[in-house]
Parts: structure tokens; C-alpha cells; sequence
DNA sequence: CTGAAAGCGCTTACAG
DNA sequence: CTGAAAGCGCTTACAG
């Protein structure tokens, strides 16, 4: 028990000067070792390594982001956390970054106030950049990240600012697609299921969709509001769509969510079939979307170049934090065709 | 352009030598004013903390933590991230942590590992605590975090030796629970779907569910092993489960997203109905539990207890890095009921 | 109760 | 290419 608890003691950490000294060596000498760049004899520098390695010695990052004025840490804003898609993009994003030796620190929060609170708190740690999935930032704290000179970049978002990076999908397009794809498959009357009316994603995604079903001749998309992204919104969109004069045969949800609660709400409040009845397209491709339950034609987010993008804009601000901003815009490119749709050129 | 470049330089930080020549004061007293534990007049402390507000300066939190050897960094390792219990709990914690003062630094890794490499990143960051949701750490690891002197506390699994805590619902009454839950209500044939066989989560539900059968009197439960924590899993053990000699009629799955999938599977695979066929219970109670399209019965983790007694783990160890680590685990309380089963008494 | 000084573990001009 | 020294922004004995 005694035994237990002493091992339990915080013990003195090898510092730089445990190993100069171990190594008859200068601190400043040791410490090049660590830095690639660092003027040092490639021998030299392989000893410390590796001596290094053999007793344990790691930099303390925290005296070292004191001189440097890096951190490595990046901060990761996240609200919407019952979209599915967000916990999927949070794990690879933190793989990703932490390939490059960046750590994520989190911050989650659902009220709008608790996530001012939460980023001056992040703040406080320095990050060399600030992510923000899916959420906004008040303009106070936007110019608070600006005053203490963090770089934010707004991901799955069109940034409201030009002082901020961006990276999305080309949401337009991809609501083009859902269109195209539909009127391929011989639907006449289609509905768009919209979301949160103030998010980007939403607003881009139908403009998309409605100009483009106008510019092949067909009437405009009906629309139903839902009003967020979630399930219960979906599902409860179901009944405002039973109640439309004519009945859409293709229905273009504003994400996977959002149209697997349709879905249910259409088969269980209802009584349709989908897809005999309608046709159902989301947004996204999360995984649910591939569920036997809902098999859920939808189209796919290019996470992949997305998450790239994203971790070039924080290797490039952590070398050179005044870069100039910009928002990248990713073309989606596949549309995953499931069983929620069907050609109806047959019929 | 230029303007706008110049804006987003990394402005010099406020320090506290700035504040204590604003107040002309010492450093040391206007160190003081942020401990709370520190001697210094209450007046003097209100007037820093008061300038503080207003010239906006917060103490850097390494150059404190060199001295202080406390980051206020939780480290949270989570790797299965398909089960939305996780993301539920993981912003959760990373609120209740933060209102002390805490900070969460995430590691998501999918393969073991990954896991290690990002738990030894995450260790040169000192976090005073690292909290492993439902992930196992190798035994190297492990000791690295003793050796450096990190408590660890597992959630939601058995911690595995003395030296880390442990906090979980006591799965064992849960599975008890579930048993006493369908023979209540005229279930005379038990099945249990298997999850992870080396998760102790598994293990207890199981366990608990098979003994209290046995004690009232029923056969003993019949297993299938779907052998993982997911949808697909689940659904996958239907076929398993449609090919038993004689058909159960309550079914226990090991967790939520198991019993979704099995749920899913069972229908469309087995052409079944739920309840009308058979009674089908998970364990968690997760967002989706509650969605029409399953409207799952299930066993309610106390999540709240749990995370409360993390916090206070965390707390504790912050002021007391050598506490004797424990393994607490939490009796659930509440079964939810919906309409995955049904009373067959009435038969 | 307050201040001057040392020091946490690093990095980086500056000499040599 | 290497070392001695200063300093990053704090905290905390130690005097007074």
C-alpha cells in the first residue's frame, strides 16, 4: 500500500540538463538536437536522440512554448454533437493533426454562452489555431482570437468574416447534384427539407437544388422547414409534408440526419413507402446513412480533402501565423446511390 | 490587405509584469491575487482582479503549471466511436470538467496502436489526469503513466489493476434488472446478444442477466455472440439468433447500438415483429434509444453519478496527485420503458 | 501583508 | 559547431 502510493508520486521529470549532464554536454547543445533546423553535427545530434530515447528525456512542451510562443495545441470547437457527422470528423481530425505533432484540445459545449466561456478558456492556453465545427462565435470572441493573434478557421461552414479561414464542401453544387440525380431518375415534383435557415450549409444546399431543378424545367421545389439538423426535426417534418396539396415524389433532405427522422416519420405518421412512394436523398454520407434500416441515397462529403485542407491551414499558421486567410470551397463528388431512391422512369 | 495582415500578428500577451507596473505593485502581489490560498489583503486582491478584467490579462497557464507541476489538462482517450454513447459522455465530461477550471485534451484513435503513441504525446503535456473511456491501454503505457507519476481512471470499464481508478455502473444489477424486467412481464425464454467477450461491460451485463433467470427459476438464458458494440454486429446476430432450435421471446442485447441493429436485423432479415414476437431490451439509453423508429427499452446508465464522480476523481487528484486510486461502481436505477417490449401475460 | 530574488525547463542570440 | 548567459511568464520561499 505504501509501496503504491509512492509510486504514485509525481516524479522529477528528466529535464535538459539531467541529459547534458549525463552526456557531458551543454544544455543549448542538447537542446539543438531536438530542433531540425538547429545548427548542430548530424553525429552529435544523433547521440542526444538517442540517449534521449534510452532514459526517457521528452522537451517539456510548456517551457519550450514559452521561448517559441507555439503550442502545438489546437482547439477544436464542437456543438452540434448529435449529428453524427461531427463525431466522425473529431476522430480523424485528430488523427490527422496529431501526425504532425498537434494535440487537440476540446471544447464542447450546447449553449452558445457556454462556448464564449469555453474558447476564452481555450484562449487562455494559446492554441496556435482555433477550428470551429458547426457552430458560431460570438464577435466578441472572434475579436478576442483576433487580439491575441489565433487563427480560426470555421470548418463544414462558410466563414461570416474575411479575418477567418474556411473549408466546406461546395454545398451548391452538391444540392445541383441531388437535383440532377432525381429528374435523371424520371422524379416530377420535388421538396427540399430544410434546417437551421441561419446555417450556411443549409441555405447553400437548397439554393443549389432549387435552381437547378428550375433550370431543367421543372417547378420550383416546394419547401418544408424542419428547422435544425436533427432527428426529431426530420421526423417532424413528416407531418407538414403529409399535409402538402400534391405529393413530391423526390425529397432532398438537408443532411443524413435530418433525413433518416423523415423517413421514419414518413413510413410510421404516414403510412408512405420509401421508396415506392417518394424518393429520399440526405446529405453527408455518415455512416447511419448505410444502415439496412434506412440505406439512405445521399451524397458523400469529401471529409478526406476537407480534413487535409484543414491541417495545411494549421502547419501553415503554425509557421507563419499572419497568413493570409481563406476559405476553401471542396466539390463534392460522389452521390452514394441506395435504396431510399428509385428510377421512376419505369412507372 | 496590409492592415488586415498586420491585425492577425500574435499580439506581445499581456504579462504580469505589465499589470503589476499598471498598478504599481509588485509581481509577487499580483501573482497572489489569482491563488486563492495565497496571504494577501482582500482589498489589494480586488483591485488586481478588477484591472485584470479590464486590461484583460489572465495568467499564462504553462509558465504557472513549470512551477506549479499542474497543467489543469485532462487527457480523455476514447476509441469507439461508433457507439454515441460516447460522444454524449465525452461533452459532457469536457463541460463539468471545464467549470472547474479543467481542460480536456483529446485522443480518438481507432487501432490500439495509435492509441498508445497519441497517449504518450499526450503525456509529455503532463496532464494531471487521463481518462480512458471504454479502451483498453497496453501495459507499457500504463506504467508510463505511473512512472510519470499520472493517475488514470477508466469509465464505463473495470479498471484492470489497483494503480488506476475505476468508475462504472454496476452492470451486473443492470443485467439483473433486465431479467427481472421481462419475467415480470411473462417472458419465459431468455436470450443475451454478446458483445466485445473481453469487455467487462459484457461480461457483468451478462452475468447478471443469466444468474437472476436462473434464480427465478427460468432456463438458462441462451447466448449469440455478436462479438462487437455496433450496429452492424447486431444486426448481424439476427441470422444467428432466427437459426435457434426453440425461439426466445426476451431478448437482453449487451448495449443500445447492439440492440438497434439486432432490432433492424430481426425485422427485415427474420421478418419478426418487435414486440408482438419478441420483447427486446439494450443498455444505456442513448439519444437514438428514444427515436420512434425503435423506441427501445432499456437499461439508463447513470451517466450524471458517473461524471460527477470522475470530476471529483479529477479534483481530487489535482490537489492530491498520491491518492489512493478505487473503483467505484454505480447501481443504475432506471429502466426505461418503450415499445420494444410488451407484457405477455396477457397471452 | 508586501517585495526582491531565485528558479521552473526550456530556447536562442551572442561569442568563441 | 558548441557553450555561457539571458530570458520566456509565472510562483514561492524568504525577508522585512
Amino acid at each position: 500500500m505504501a509501496d503504491n502510493a509512492k509510486g504514485r508520486e509525481r516524479k522529477p521529470r528528466i529535464t535538459v540538463k539531467d541529459l547534458a549532464r549525463d552526456l557531458n554536454m551543454s544544455v543549448s547543445t542538447v537542446s539543438r538536437a531536438f530542433h531540425p533546423h538547429a545548427v548542430i553535427a548530424q553525429q552529435t545530434r544523433d547521440v542526444v536522440l538517442k540517449r534521449a530515447q534510452e532514459i526517457g528525456y521528452r522537451p517539456n512542451p510548456f517551457a519550450r512554448s514559452l521561448i517559441t510562443k507555439k503550442t502545438r495545441i489546437v482547439g477544436l470547437v464542437v456543438s452540434d454533437i448529435t449529428n453524427p457527422f461531427y463525431p466522425e470528423v473529431v476522430t480523424r481530425m485528430t488523427e490527422d493533426l496529431r501526425a504532425f505533432g498537434m494535440n487537440v484540445m476540446l471544447v464542447a459545449a450546447q449553449a452558445p454562452k457556454e462556448i464564449d466561456d469555453a474558447v476564452r478558456l481555450l484562449l487562455t492556453y494559446q492554441p496556435d489555431l482555433a477550428i470551429i465545427l458547426a457552430s458560431r462565435l460570438s464577435p466578441e470572441v472572434r475579436d478576442e482570437c483576433e487580439a491575441q493573434g489565433t487563427p480560426v478557421v470555421f470548418f463544414n461552414r462558410l466563414s461570416e468574416d474575411d479575418h477567418c479561414f474556411g473549408v466546406s464542401c461546395d454545398n451548391r453544387i452538391g444540392g445541383a447534384m441531388v437535383a440532377d440525380f432525381l429528374i435523371d431518375r424520371g422524379h416530377q415534383r420535388l421538396a427540399y427539407i430544410a434546417a437551421r435557415p441561419d446555417a450556411s450549409t443549409n441555405v447553400e444546399r437548397r439554393a443549389g437544388f432549387v435552381q437547378r431543378a428550375i433550370e431543367r424545367g421543372l417547378e420550383e421545389p416546394v419547401c418544408v422547414e424542419a428547422g435544425l439538423f436533427s432527428y426529431e426535426a426530420g421526423y417532424g417534418a413528416a407531418a407538414a409534408f403529409g399535409a402538402l396539396a400534391s405529393r413530391p415524389d423526390g425529397v432532398f433532405c438537408a443532411n443524413d440526419i435530418l433525413a433518416i427522422g423523415f423517413m421514419d416519420g414518413v413510413r410510421r405518421e404516414l403510412g408512405l413507402a420509401i421508396p415506392e412512394d417518394l424518393s429520399v436523398v440526405g446529405f453527408d454520407d455518415v455512416a447511419m446513412a448505410a444502415w439496412p434500416s434506412h440505406a439512405l441515397t445521399t451524397v458523400r462529403q469529401p471529409v478526406e480533402a476537407m480534413l487535409k485542407s484543414t491541417v495545411d491551414i494549421a502547419r501553415k499558421v503554425s509557421a507563419q501565423p499572419a497568413a493570409e486567410p481563406f476559405v476553401q470551397r471542396i466539390a463534392p463528388t460522389v452521390l452514394v446511390e441506395r435504396q431510399s431512391t428509385r428510377n421512376r422512369h419505369a412507372d
